[in-house]
DNA sequence: TGGAAAAATGTATATTTCTGAACGTTCCCC
DNA sequence: GGGGAACGTTCAGAAATATACATTTTTCCA
């Protein structure tokens, strides 16, 4: 069958995504070598983080994942929720947003409660589930095939129905800024859907904290003069708000000082 | 079914959710392990936060007792958890289903914890979220406007989307059954969704308990012989088991004896 | 094409982890 | 306060894993 110790593995994923979770002995069985063997392998697949070895042999990590998907904004979730509240300045009753899968919108979608009469359009089924069931406002889910690491519907549709409608704001995550590359992104899928959204959008907002200044993603998402607005929780470094300057993109600083100008 | 330690706390949890509340006793008789080792796992779970523990077993911490939808699950929970148990029978790795929105696919959700391979479609919100953090299932969401009575997708897509697609099984719960009028519905939207589905299903499955019986609703929706199977918690009156009959329905009854024996 | 170095695999043994039973303690209910 | 059920602790056996080393296979360069 396959030869090579790297084919094995692949088959080995192969099974794990089949059953979601596999014994040991099982694959030794199964593969025709040792349990050593496969030990070693499930080790291998471990550090590349394709499965979650457990005693007795391995699950598919998707599967561990228990923690409501609230706690997952835990990384830097003052950061996004400062950011969050510097975005919902921007917005008033019945504008027609869009908001993207990511941490960030999700905070914003927590922050939306205030409004009543907005039009919000997302493909993230956690955004959904708080808009929809805390405000009362217009929510539609754009469907499609179900990416598990988003949390997020993806294929057939996003592309086509976003271009039905027409937004006062489509606010973006992304996941890497850099002064040449632009806007980045780790997957294919969300950043055509990123790039699909440019023409339907009046104004386009970035959400990003700092963290995401000067690291890099495989895919370039945006170019700088396709968004227009940029709100993070730092001053960026020089050459990237050059580049924001020269595209006329507005920035927006989070912080305590934006939060109430006044004395109060 | 699961050999390793980790995989039986999945399915600890997975009963937890389900019931939320489970004895010592009554684990270890259905893991076939001994008390003490349900113990440590209680143990290890209070750890992580996903248990609380009492005397006698554990309860689900307060904080995950999620109200929205499942509120409405809570009526004729027993009921709608013993129709689930008994529709999974029916279901095979591989297989595509549809799951509308209610409040029986919703228990029926919880349900297919034990697949990997389905195809599951739904419009509704809440099955969404239950097979996309729960399992390795490809999950396919219909998109349109959210409709917050049934937390689910309305509108442009549902009928076209769904004529796309081929199930092996529709899974739809109803809101009333009288032999004169066959089965209704209380909106007219959600009518059409289960109308629309009859020509994508190979086999339509109706979940209902037996407090549908015999009461009216506004729309009619189906008539018996659009559907094949129906699933239900007790004998129907004698006219509707006739109408059932005539129509070629089969009737399951989901009891306790489909159920694994409980001494509580 | 040898043939040695490197990688992969198997085997043996030590170590860790898991499990169930025994026994003493704690808690609940009458 | 007492009986019984539930709980925690300890220990030994079993299972799984890690480690060390021998053996085989592959690679690749002279």
């Amino acid at each position: 069958m396959s030869i090579t110790s790297e084919g094995r593995r692949a088959q080995i994923m192969t099974v794990m995504k089949d059953q979601g979770r596999i014994s040991v002995p099982a694959l030794a069985d199964q593969m025709k070598v040792s349990q050593e063997t496969i030990r070693r392998d499930l080790k291998l697949l471990e550090e590349a983080g394709s499965v979650r070895r457990v005693h007795g042999g391995a699950v598919l990590p998707s599967l561990l994942i228990e923690q409501p998907v609230t706690e997952r904004l835990g990384l830097h979730r003052v950061a996004k929720d400062r950011i969050a509240a510097r975005a919902v300045e921007l917005i008033q009753e019945d504008m027609s947003l869009f908001l993207d899968p990511s941490s960030s919108a999700i905070a914003l979608a927590h922050a939306l409660v205030g409004f009543h009469k907005l039009t919000i359009v997302t493909n993230s089924l956690e955004v959904a589930r708080i808009v929809g069931e805390r405000s009362s406002n217009r929510l539609i889910v754009i469907g499609g095939l179900y990416k598990r690491e988003d949390a997020a519907m993806f294929g057939f549709d996003p592309p086509v129905l976003s271009a039905r409608y027409r937004y006062d704001i489509v606010f973006c995550g992304i996941a890497a800024i850099t002064a040449g590359h632009g806007l980045m992104d780790y997957e294919e899928e969300e950043a055509q859907l990123r790039r699909a959204l440019v023409p339907t959008a009046r104004r386009y907002v970035i959400l990003a904290d700092k963290s995401k200044f000067n690291c890099m993603a495989f895919v370039q998402a945006l170019t700088f003069d396709q968004i227009t607005d940029l709100i993070t929780d730092a001053q960026p470094p020089d050459d990237i708000a050059e580049a924001l300057g020269t595209a006329g993109v507005a920035l927006h600083l989070a912080g305590r000082s934006s939060q109430s100008p006044e004395t109060r």
